[in-house]
DNA sequence: AATGCAAACAACCGCCTATTG
DNA sequence: ACAATAGGCGGTTGTTTGCAT
């Protein structure tokens, strides 16, 4: 399409693009994607732009493994919104939808995968599956990571002091809106914005996710560390992950020894 | 040391929606 | 009302990295 057309650079972008693109979006400012590859010097296309600096050079991204907190508020809003990683990943302060989308094709949807297709075999089996534990799942509240909003320099992906709705979204239907970030807000709407999420994440509280998070999480710690022992993983915790599968309002807890 | 393989992640592609003229 | 364009998103592919053999 547009890159063909145009013959532009396509790959992996190197230290002298990443340094010209840098300064362009310091010099301009964000947007008007069309005209950066011009004003930067660059031989790349206004998506190619975009995506480099949005997904690696912007400021405030954070690297490395996720926290147990990340990876929780993942599950649940996945279990929410579906694959729109954007929305989730607005949520998680200073990791890109790409991350997020990585890291759920690599460390969740394989696990989910996996754990569906023992369970069938295991009931193919006729393997007796018994619960023998019930936890309810305690109240929820935020981290002060995911409340507070430090400075005023903080981007849009921060959870906010308060939410207004974006005018963006005025068009859209409400399930799609998303919210952005503002300093000068009461603390009623700070308030009310914490609620919103609050009921929102209960809604999606069910099932156990919190261990299954832990699980996940324990797991990309051991991964990122050391060997990748993925099946090694998958037996050991399965039968606990597995409950992520079911509808049952409990935290089921499997014997999968029969 | 060389090779093969799998995991992780960076980047591309195609599509959709909003905006503008 | 319509077409052209830009921004944005999700799915997919390509590349890099590190471990096992």
């Amino acid at each position: 399409m547009e890159n063909k057309a145009l013959g532009v650079r396509k790959g992996t972008w190197t230290k002298e693009e990443d340094f010209l693109l840098k300064k362009c979006i310091e010099k301009y400012g964000e947007g008007k994607w069309h005209q950066v590859p011009l004003r930067a010097g660059l031989n790349r296309c206004r998506k190619s732009c975009r995506l480099r600096w949005l997904n690696y050079l912007r400021p405030n991204i954070k690297r490395g493994c996720f926290t147990k907190d990340e990876v929780d508020l993942i599950i649940r809003l996945h279990k929410l919104l579906g694959n729109k990683w954007s929305l989730i990943a607005g949520r998680l302060p200073g990791r890109t939808a790409n991350d997020v989308k990585n890291f759920w094709n690599t460390h969740i949807e394989k696990k989910l995968v996996a754990i569906g297709q023992r369970r069938k075999e295991n009931v193919q089996k006729s393997i007796t599956i018994t619960n023998t534990k019930i936890i309810k799942p305690r109240p929820r509240t935020f981290s002060k990571l995911y409340i507070t909003c430090p400075n005023e320099t903080t981007n849009a992906h921060n959870l906010p002091n308060s939410c207004v709705e974006n005018p963006k979204n005025k068009q859209q239907p409400s399930s799609n809106a998303t919210f952005t970030c503002t300093t000068s807000s009461s603390k009623e709407e700070a308030d009310e914005c914490i609620r919103w999420w609050n009921d929102l994440l209960e809604a999606t509280e069910i099932n156990g996710e919190l261990g299954a998070s832990t699980l996940i999480w324990e797991n990309h710690k051991t991964l990122s560390s050391g060997p990748r022992d993925v099946d090694n993983y998958i037996t050991q915790s399965d039968h606990q992950f597995g409950s992520l599968l079911d509808d049952a309002n409990v935290w089921e807890t499997v014997n999968l020894d029969g």
